[in-house]
DNA sequence: TTGTGTTTTACGACCTCC
DNA sequence: GGAGGTCGTAAAACACAA
């Protein structure tokens, strides 16, 4: 949706834009999700990731391509450092924090022609190669909400990752946090705010879904989208605790 | 060009859990 | 008490019709 979005526009976005030859990005290869008809794979109750080994991925089916079949995306790292803490078995030894050289999109980008700045006053490097032309640049060094731009618009390359992370999970572990904000040059709140902003955003998506269904329903008793299954699937929501995580009860949380 | 509606970052308030 | 969760909201960025 969203990704395929980012990545249908940017054709027109960005026509001098390097990712589609240097990271195979192109709209063509990607494989737009359909929209969750329910979320509730990723609800595993009493499980925590980041210890306790699954047989399978907790992706669910109907979210469409698993992290295996984004190794297009050259980010699926051989080594495990790309492996979410999430939901595949996590061992120690086999994480890196950061990418191997000569992997993962980062990698790709600095081995092109691409170059990355760093501000002087922010480690975080702005991708200004992806801009649109005439775009300002943007630098999200000490801006708040009272200042004169607080808010900073990420990268399509910084949204494209956080996205797939979010497809192979819902939350996203300490670890895990901490390597994404150190590959895109964000700060761990702000991975953590985004994924805060993309789980309300799916949230939002599925009352209006469930809503449209609703009404749909007068007319045709057939649709994908199962307003039970989203609702029972609500009712256990994994936590994050000391770089694991466990499912609290919503029984606090409103209804949807 | 401008007005308007939507989406995207970012924050504060409040909650639960450890 | 600190961490992270949701919820509501502000405001910038963006899309698009008039």
């Amino acid at each position: 949706m969203y990704v395929s979005y980012l990545l249908e526009k940017e054709v027109s976005m960005y026509p001098t834009s390097v990712r589609h030859t240097g990271l195979g990005l192109g709209a063509q290869n990607f494989v737009s999700p359909p929209q969750y008809p329910d979320y509730g794979a990723y609800h595993v109750p009493g499980v925590n990731l980041d210890s306790a080994p699954q047989p399978s991925p907790s992706w669910h089916n109907t979210y469409a391509p698993s992290r295996e079949d984004w190794s297009m995306y050259g980010t699926a790292h051989t080594n495990g450092a790309y492996v979410s803490t999430g939901t595949i078995p996590y061992n120690g030894t086999d994480v890196n924090p950061m990418p191997p050289p000569g992997t993962g999109v980062i990698q790709a980008l600095n081995g092109g022609s691409v170059e990355q700045h760093v501000t002087s006053n922010s480690p975080r490097p702005s991708y200004d190669w992806i801009r649109k032309p005439g775009q300002p640049i943007s630098s999200n060094s000490g801006k708040t909400r009272t200042k004169d731009k607080y808010r900073v618009v990420y990268t399509d390359h910084q949204r494209l990752e956080l996205e797939k992370e979010f497809h192979y999970s819902r939350y996203i572990t300490i670890r895990r946090k901490s390597e994404i904000a150190m590959t895109l040059g964000l700060s761990e709140r702000q991975v953590k705010i985004w994924f805060q902003n993309r789980r309300a955003k799916e949230r939002k998506l599925a009352k209006k879904k469930m809503q449209q269904s609703h009404s749909g329903l007068m007319q045709s008793g057939s649709d994908d989208f199962s307003p039970a299954a989203a609702m029972s699937s609500a009712a256990l929501i994994p936590v994050e605790s000391g770089g694991g995580v466990h499912c609290q009860s919503t029984s606090t949380l409103p209804a949807p």
